[in-house]
DNA sequence: CGTCATTTTGAGGTATTTCAACGAAGGTGG
DNA sequence: CCACCTTCGTTGAAATACCTCAAAATGACG
């Protein structure tokens, strides 16, 4: 567990790509003023793994944004199954509310750091810098698109190929952090199920399968290795 | 496509719940003045029933609010089967891009009439008017929960289920227009087939099933009445 | 009123879910 | 440091539900 100590603090990152800039795929930053700005009414808060964050149908105060680590969001069925709204990696922001209350709970699955502002705060911070607002238009766009994408995944029956969309979903995430090849899965094997919707066992199944197969290979529990990434995309893409 | 030219437009309504002030739970409307200042800049097009709207990969030029009628967004997937990622309704907005290009296919499913915006032009004005972005963020948000809640419908395995909140989907939109307890369903099988990622022949199956147990009846095939609202809420939550 | 598309119904195949038991891993305390 | 215990993951077998293919029936439309 090493804390770093960069000499300047940058306050929160969020990683936005234009909602209506209609030919710009570049990645935009926010520049260093605005994050000072949001650093002056955030507040740096560490989870500890498996710590509940929020929880649903408790008054949404507060917006965070996740610097390092993943975070779930989930609601509890009635039935007692779990759904699993999302994953969240550094730059995203969570904490969506509907009448003032938390629509999912919110945990961490590895340890994580965040900054947390109140939405009041930030209401109004918005309401007088339109660029900055811009910015979390376009952030939401791009949670609208993955929740669309996401219910694409979940459409599809097949328990083989879906896995699949969730090992190149997780690589786009952990890409900047480990080898090309190697993608960690740090969420448990129920939490992939909840995720995708569907029971345990089949994804248990599901990655024997996939092993078998020769297409990729596990390094423990909680990483994977790809070894015939065309086999992958067309499993993921198949449908 | 016509042109607008009644006495009093009011221009284009946007219909959003906040998303960060915590407890208001009003539904807000666009002021009269930024309607009007939206319809300085906007179109008002009218599309006949099945008319494609725009195509997925296309240019994403123009961002459009659903004014009067349902607009679906789909997608075809290699294999032919064909995934509705959503229905527009009144003060719904849609064009959603992605790198510039629409990342669905927009169609009328019903005679529809909307107000498009040049995306680049609508951007300059919200870069000048944080108030009405707000409520574009707002409105965002809103479309990110349904997706979500889609997305929850989606990890149902049980038809009948599906269905019974597919038809509470929609009670919510139509109870404006029509009697309480009579819903139109406008679009066809195949389209809620598509919308709730199963085969028509289960869509088909679920809908007798339900009439047969009682808890719907079909006024044709475009209209249904609730004639056990207990029931139907509660196979809906049942999971 | 006839034609065409959509919807319903039927039968069989297949995939996932369930239920159940086993094996592995991680955490805690002695 | 090891043993125990709890949680998580794997594997097996049966049941259920959906999907596919195919054909009949209904409804829409000119």
């Amino acid at each position: 567990m090493t804390t770093r100590r960069p000499k300047a603090e940058l306050g929160p990152a969020i990683r936005a790509v234009p909602l209506l800039a209609a030919d710009n795929v570049t990645i935009q930053l926010l520049s260093t003023k605005q994050r000072q700005q949001l650093l002056s009414i955030a507040t740096k808060v560490q989870h500890p793994k498996g710590q509940v964050i929020y929880r649903r149908g408790t008054p949404g105060t507060w917006l965070y944004f996740c610097q390092e680590g993943i975070v779930k969001t989930y609601r509890d069925l009635p039935s007692g199954t779990r759904r699993i709204t999302a994953f969240l990696f550094a730059h995203d922001m969570f904490g969506l509310a509907e009448a003032g209350r938390y629509v999912n709970t919110a945990q961490a699955v590895t340890p994580v750091t965040s900054y947390r502002v109140a939405k009041e705060t930030l209401a109004a911070v918005l309401q007088q810098d339109a660029a900055l607002e811009y910015h979390f238009l376009a952030k939401l766009a791009h949670e609208l698109r993955s929740s669309q994408r996401r219910a694409m995944m979940l459409g599809r029956r097949d328990a083989a190929g879906r896995l699949a969309m969730f090992i190149i979903l997780m690589k786009r995430h952990g890409s900047e952090r480990t080898a090309d090849d190697l993608i960690r899965l740090p969420m448990s094997r129920s939490d992939i199920a909840a995720f995708l919707g569907q029971s345990l066992e089949s994804i248990s199944r599901a990655t024997t399968r996939l092993t078998k197969l020769g297409i990729v290979q596990f390094q423990g529990r909680y990483a994977v290795r790809v070894l015939d990434p065309a086999r992958l995309e067309e499993l993921a893409s198949n449908l």
